[in-house]
RNA sequence: UGGGGCGUAGCCAAGUGGUAAGGCAUCGGGUUUUGAUCCCGUGUACCGCAGGUUCGAAUCCUGCCGCCCCAGCCA
């Protein structure tokens, strides 16, 4: 391959613009991220959202952040805060690129009276349901409306009073005169505006007719100069429109339009339409749910961003559609958490050990390493006593040969700090195990005995006396099902599992005061962060993802 | 029965006529005070199928099959 970048991601889109660069069709690339303010964004976006902002930075340009909002029934500035709290998150920067489609409202409807005195636009009254019935179907061309011949003037007078608010909803709409006739639909006259009288969040009062999708997509690319307008396949078909558009209005831009495949997970959903069914539906708690894949679920979740972006970037760019394992993105996530995050230790099921010949008033502090894979990380102290809490899944009375942990007569390791061996077990009444008795070997203080013994085994574990409790929610995905059914039966597939709530978990006393938005490791359990919902006095933690567990893998195997 | 796309190993994905990269997963093995990490090894992918062109095709041609999108005054 000869390339003078080969660290730089190659696809059909960079491909294209490698080409125009070389050519000369531009010297420069603007591009842009251009959500719909009616919802929360999701890792789908991401895709885009790295892809846009990606090539601006790889080609030397700008990508703008605009909101697409011409549609003030479903639009709310509320959503416009959070998409750019999320897309700063990602780690991509708008700079003085922020635009609203709403800032072209003036423009984009000269741009409307100019097609009506071209010829090219009129004012239909057929009702909704009287223009689909005139759309045609699929197989079966349209029928022109009565009202496609309508003069010039006319067309002009309709269209101001529209503007006006003269019309009730639905009333008149302005459409393109193009061909009734043609296979794709999106060119049998398509609606241009329709009137939408409503408050809209930015413009307010000042309009009674809005723009559609279509009139105002491309049109804001050219204002805005877009070389490379970027959006997902089901816009193909938009493109002949999109191109129609341009070359019929004096544009100050000739933009293009690439179409690449969205991305689709096993495990979740990703349409807008369904997160926000789980959202009202109370299926989670918020779109913030660190179930949900929304970009604000999975930095609640601790997922940091650079995670995301890799994962992103590892799919590449197609016009190819498939669906991506989730265990990809978490196999990613822990790639990155591995190399970055502090290990603590944690005990989520918690089983007291007395550690019988270990004196009562010792006051002992051992060093811990916080990044095995990072020495800069440095290590921090350890407080350890006569009584400790150790995982209970750690503990076995009648062990299989293969279980490297704690059983009657076994001696384990207890990570830096001493070898101990189980000498007792101690049940309540219904026979339940609630305490273990040790010993311990003095001579063993950070896990090695002089003597060179081998002991397989390694486990986590609390000083009761220094242990602070906390919640912690454990996550699984969202729905059992890879793929979520795609008729209305798609709830069917979620997971009744998908959170489990452990209560009275004993964590080291320095995770008391981790910050927000730091994810740690649980030594040997998986990474996790502190969640908003807790506080100084009820400590919460989320389960960003657990650490790969062969040994459950062996033992699910039997 | 219309229009637009897509089909390379379980998943993602290189490849643009010269005889199938890579990543993830899987399965082995080694190291290991996290059964984590790390390291090493591991896949005959009939390149959707069938023909054709060619010395030679995943790459070109023809036909077929499968999947996705489109009939919002949503984006």
């Amino acid at each position: 391959m000869t390339d003078d970048s080969p660290d730089q991601p190659h696809d059909f889109i960079r491909e294209q613009i490698r080409s125009d660069l070389a050519t000369g069709l531009h010297d420069h690339v603007v591009s842009r991220f251009p959500p719909e303010p009616n919802g929360y964004l999701h890792i789908g976006h991401a895709k885009s959202i790295c892809l846009n902002f990606g090539v601006a930075a790889e080609f030397g340009g700008h990508c703008s952040l605009r909101f697409d909002d011409t549609n003030p029934a479903k639009e709310d500035q509320a959503y416009i805060d959070a998409i750019m709290e999320d897309v700063r998150w990602l780690g991509f920067d708008w700079g003085e690129h922020l635009h609203y489609t709403s800032d072209y409202f003036e423009q984009l409807y000269d741009w409307a009276v100019h097609l009506i005195r071209e010829g090219l636009a009129y004012v239909d009254e057929l009702s909704p349901e009287e223009m689909r019935e005139y759309r045609g179907t699929l197989t079966e061309p349209g029928r022109e409306s009565p009202s496609r011949n309508r003069g010039v003037e006319e067309n002009l007078d309709l269209f101001a009073r529209m503007r006006a608010g003269d019309f009730a909803d639905g009333e008149k709409a302005l459409r393109a005169k193009i061909d009734m006739a043609s296979g794709n639909i999106n060119m049998r006259d398509p609606v241009l505006y329709r009137i939408v009288r409503a408050p809209h969040p930015r413009t307010g009062d000042a309009w009674h007719i809005y723009p559609m999708y279509d009139f105002a997509h491309g049109q804001s690319d050219a204002l805005e100069h877009v070389t490379h307008s970027l959006c997902t396949l089901e816009f193909e078909d938009h493109r002949p429109l999109y191109d129609w558009l341009i070359d019929n209005l004096p544009a100050p831009a000739r933009p293009r339009q690439y179409e690449f495949s969205r991305l689709n997970l096993t495990h979740t959903v990703l349409s807008k339409r369904r997160l926000i069914q789980l959202v009202e539906e109370r299926h989670v708690s918020g779109w913030d749910d660190p179930r949900m894949p929304t970009l604000t679920g999975l930095r609640r979740r601790g997922v940091p961003p650079v995670a995301i972006r890799d994962f992103i970037g590892r799919l590449g760019v197609t016009k190819s559609d498939g669906i991506v394992e989730m265990s990809y993105l978490e196999n990613t996530m822990r790639e990155h958490l591995n190399q970055t995050a502090q290990r603590r230790m944690a005990v989520l099921d918690p089983l007291k050990v007395v550690i019988e010949n270990y004196p009562d008033d010792a006051d002992d502090e051992l060093d811990a390493v916080n990044n095995p894979n990072d020495e800069s990380a440095g290590s921090r102290k350890v407080a350890f006593s006569r009584e400790i809490y150790v995982e209970r899944a750690d503990f076995m009375e009648d062990p299989p040969r293969k279980f490297f942990r704690l059983g009657p007569g076994r001696e384990v390791r207890l990570r830096y700090a001493y070898l101990v061996t189980c000498t007792d077990v101690i049940k309540d009444d219904a026979g339940n195990v609630i305490e273990l008795r040790c010993t311990y070997d003095p001579e063993s203080r950070g896990g090695n005995a002089p003597d060179g013994r081998k002991v397989k085994g390694t486990i986590h574990w609390v000083s009761a006396e220094h242990a602070v409790s906390a919640e912690v929610r454990l996550y699984d995905h969202l729905f059992t099902e890879e793929e979520p059914g795609s008729g209305d039966d798609w709830l069917d597939g979620l997971n009744p599992n998908s959170m489990e709530l452990r209560q009275g978990c004993l964590l080291e006393p320095s995770l008391a005061d981790l910050p927000a938005g730091e994810t740690v490791q649980f030594e040997r359990l998986g990474y996790f962060c502190a969640d908003p919902d807790g506080a100084a006095d009820n400590l919460v933690f989320n389960r960003t993802v657990s650490l790969r567990d062969t040994w459950a893998k062996e033992k699910a195997k039997g």
